[in-house]
DNA sequence: CCGACATTTCAGGAATTTCTGAAATATCGA
DNA sequence: TCGATATTTCAGAAATTCCTGAAATGTCGG
């Protein structure tokens, strides 16, 4: 591996936390790698830049891919393929939770409703039933909460993270200016 | 394996969930069995029901403390360790995501922070740490908002959490507000 | 201290995942 | 179509992770 320093314990770093992550430590350096990258890389670039085999980074690649964390650019003139990550972090973001929560949580989600249906056949199925249906119920309003969120645009979710636990005061407010508007004006909808 | 079919199913579909959780079949299963058991459960009756080694299970439990996922729980008169796990699924949410931040988020966010700190020895590193200073960047933000949003009372979360995305309705309506107030009386403090 | 349990440790075998090199396939210009 | 180049596939080697059984350690009542 021949990078600069600074770049070189960037992409290693990567590499350790991949099996933390649920990714492998070539997908980690190469996604790593293409993310500090001014301009696109092609595969025997990364090939030369890790010293990993060309065959692993093809298989990197296509993972990548398949999270869209790596997006093909075309090189005029150029047969080969160059990759780039997306650049907005915010999108990335974006990204990540959404393949995170289809990987990692709606096939739970949906042995849980399906195990929901069934009709308990001992005091001990019912239990289970119970906290299952707590799981689902806590899951089901985190993902609900998820969809609303996730369709706000980058400006409106920065200053909402911003925000942060003050909301609760905004909360707070928006009781008291409910009460009083009902107070004075009782056919007043509700926000 | 002996255990009623519902129960059985759940805890097979967290042994097979687990390596995409990043713990192992054996943990996923404990922690699954656990979950839905009425009563706090013993080692050997972990053994019984899920057939597997007492050492495996051992192993487990240590790790699912280790995550603060398992609780030992005494029981009168018997020496044997007894586990739970926390019973409120808003309290697990919590201890989940620390425990991950912490794995997976604090390693990185440290080592950005140092390499950070290093002074670039050419464009291409220049351009790595502009990079860098982004992720950074949304990495302190999200941690910062987690850090506040993690201290609000259960209730409080959940009304957020139902809130969802109609919280920017709430902000579009307090600038208004704010600036309402501003207009008559400059001096007015913002929340 | 002893004996009866309960739990943990750990070496090494089993299972799984990752990685490689060689071969197959694909794509392009001439 | 052919040859040059680029990419993918895939069998098996290498590395890693998981799991077990046996031995060690811990803990209690007597």
């Amino acid at each position: 591996m021949k990078l600069p320093p600074l770049v070189q314990a960037f992409v290693l770093h990567f590499g350790e936390m991949g099996s933390r992550w649920g990714i492998n430590r070539t997908v980690g350096q190469i996604y790593a790698l293409l993310y500090v990258s001014p301009d696109p890389l092609n595969a025997e670039q990364i090939v030369d830049a890790l010293g990993v085999s060309r065959s692993n980074v093809s298989m990197g690649l296509k993972e990548l891919q398949a999270w869209n964390l790596a997006i093909p650019k075309h090189i005029p003139d150029d047969r080969r393929d160059h990759f780039t990550t997306p650049d907005d972090v915010w999108q990335i973001l974006r990204t990540l939770a959404e393949e995170r929560k289809k990987r990692e949580v709606d096939p739970t989600l949906s042995v849980l409703r399906e195990l929901l249906m069934q009709t308990p056949g001992s005091a001990e199925e019912r239990h289970a039933q119970q906290r299952m249906a707590e799981m689902h119920g806590l899951i089901e309003q985190l993902t609900t909460w998820y969809d609303d969120v996730k369709r706000l645009e980058t400006e409106r979710l920065a200053s909402l993270l911003a925000l942060g636990a003050r909301v609760t005061r905004l909360l707070e407010a928006k009781d008291k200016v409910v009460g009083l508007v009902r107070g004075r004006t009782p056919s007043a909808k509700e926000g």
